[in-house]
DNA sequence: CCGTCTTCCGTTACCGTTTACGGTTCCGGC
DNA sequence: GCCGGAACCGTAAACGGTAACGGAAGACGG
């Protein structure tokens, strides 16, 4: 059918010259004059060279060593997004990646260090959780100026010359979720919050904005008000809300953008406000499980960790093996958790976690855990 | 860190042995004596050995041939199920996977041919979609007797023998179709109806009963009438579906679950009931968006055929690489698609398939098409 | 007893790339 | 004119597995 590859052998005899020049030359080492080259580069470009990467890694039993600096699991998150990342790392068929896991306990607390010691032990890529941009960028531009991409999860860093961003769209996030709302109060009148974790990050500001859009364009007779922004910090987000639900007797829905939908829920408990309102919440952790099923929640936006987790490494290692030209922008949609669907979602996690151990003991230990202090 | 892998030469050192004795033991060739296999066999497990997929691709040069036997794209389902197919295999590093494409123009027209040309024709595996389980069972069979591997794709057909299948949940389908429109008719008495393919079918009756349980434990005031089969044929879901809606004043909710909605909604249109109906649908194709955009429709469950195909041939891939253990069941959590995020959904499409044509300019033709008459 | 056949086994060439090493030139410096 | 060294280039040995070849040992018939 098609013809047989193009080798290293057939640019060098098409040349007339050996192998040896021909593999320096396109991979710019020493020891080759510029002249044979670019000759080299010409033909290899005409004859459509691929390089055989079986024989690559037979040959040079180089693996590549990716950092993986994420949150300690506090939350059950940045653990679905690890075991992501692994069950991808295991798919590989040539076994050349291993995976250095360095987290921190708290946002704050050891990024910076983690992405030193990534950069001073020259892996070959980072995946990262750019919390802060504004902190983190300049260590990302840093560790791409040394040649180390960077994949950035969940959270974007602009301008910081990453490689690539894996998340769930904001605007599919935003919008569906004002969606559900207008058509969860159908008919109603009232007001909705939304809470965030702050505007100044690209992605909550942007989910603000699908939300406000699709609300105020289907849904006018809901009133949206001002966000709270709670920092990512429980106290903020509960004080805050209680405060609101006290005051606005009119509200009847509201969107938490942020994880801290804990202590939301405890406000409008306290308020008793509880029955009156529609909730929207973000992500699937234990704690929230309770209030799903008693559809004091009556959807949550499942951002689907352990999907980011898989694509994150799949667009490193792609880079990696490949050179680049993939697309590295990946947004996921997300998925939507109700009362109905809840058991499917809790059952296919149990599921995963219970094969992830299966898999560790036939697993060769092509794993590192830092722990930063 | 770890210690390096086991190779043949170890396992024959080990046995005192040779390299050629081990490697026709390890594959059950001729030409070694009962003896010396089971020490082989027995120190290869003992030592771990995993064979090096790199050295054996470069070595042996062997190509995969899978057959995908599926309907030729009258709808946009099955072409984004190849498409995701075609983007899975080129995302394997070793590139010793050539796909053969097996269409059929419909139903029932070629679909044994296909099944008997791809076995004919000695593939190591085969997609396929079953429609009839109960007619492509028997090839399914046949094809396993023949050691070749089969996954079923959105449909299963069980006692088969097939190796895998990739579909939707139905439990989380059907359910959280069920939460909607019971949120959607939050408060409302009323009636609510379904459609489906035919009830023999095994995911249409589970989705059936999913909705059924859903509804009646959660939304105990919305009343489901008996499912209506429309057996795929566009005018027999037209005609049940205006009957129903002419004699059914109370009627507020349908939940199609095939791809036949257009019918459905062309008779509540004729009906003059399309206001008062909150209709949930099924998949996304470009007849469908109007409906979608114009609110008619509020929400429809995609079945993410582009994902399911990647999933398919994952599965099939790593059951030839590694030769078997992977969960071969796979239940892919549905998206919702509403008016807020419809434009997400399209503007991803026609990213992919733009990305789509500039891959395969600088693909080597590894792929084949064959049309069945 | 020799030739032939069968069964088992060891050896070796090869896949395409990397890497280390040895061998040419060619130039400047003494 | 010779030597040291740089700059360039060819060669060959790996990497681990596959597949083909040839040899040794035994069985058997003529």
């Amino acid at each position: 059918m098609g013809k047989p590859p193009t080798t290293l052998r057939d640019i060098a005899n098409a040349l007339g010259t050996s192998i040896g020049s021909v593999h320096r030359a396109l991979h710019d080492n020493p020891g080759v004059s510029p002249m044979t080259k670019t000759r080299v580069l010409q033909m290899a470009r005409t004859m459509g060279y691929r390089p055989n990467l079986a024989a690559r890694y037979l040959s040079s039993k180089k693996t590549w060593r990716i950092s993986v600096n994420t949150l300690k699991g506090t939350t059950s998150f940045w653990d679905e997004v690890r075991a992501g990342i692994r069950e991808e790392a295991a798919s590989i068929l040539l076994e050349n990646v291993e995976i250095e896991f360095r987290t921190y306990r708290r946002l704050g607390e050891g990024e910076e260090e983690a992405f030193e010691s990534a950069i001073r032990d020259q892996v070959n890529g980072i995946i990262t959780f750019p919390s802060r941009p504004q902190i983190l960028g300049p260590w990302i531009r840093r560790a791409s100026r040394a040649q180390i991409p960077v994949v950035c999860v969940a959270t974007d860093a602009p301008h910081s010359g990453r490689l690539g961003i894996v998340a769930v769209d904001t605007l599919a996030s935003g919008s569906i979720a004002a969606d559900l709302m207008g058509r969860f109060l159908r008919g109603q009148e009232g007001a909705v919050a939304i809470t965030l974790f702050d505007r100044a990050i690209t992605e909550h500001a942007e989910k603000f904005a699908a939300f406000e859009n699709t609300l105020q364009s289907f849904y006018p007779n809901l009133q949206l008000l001002k966000p709270l922004e709670d920092h990512g910090v429980e106290s903020e987000a509960y004080s805050k809300c209680r405060k609101l639900f006290d005051k606005c007797p009119n509200l009847s829905g509201v969107y938490v953008t942020t994880e801290a939908s804990i202590p939301v829920l405890n406000a409008a408990r306290d308020a008793n406000v509880l029955q009156r309102l529609t909730i929207i919440t973000t992500d699937l952790f234990p704690n929230l499980v309770p209030h799903i099923r008693s559809s004091a929640v009556a959807a949550t936006i499942y951002q689907r960790p352990r999907a980011q987790g898989q694509m994150a490494f799949r667009m490193l290692h792609e880079f990696l093996a490949e050179g680049a030209n993939q697309s590295h922008q990946v947004a996921l949609a997300p998925h939507l958790v109700m009362r109905g669907n809840l058991d499917f979602f809790l059952h296919r996690e149990a599921q995963q976690s219970a094969k992830e151990k299966i898999e560790q003991k036939r697993e060769t230990a092509r794993h590192l855990a830092v722990d930063i202090a």
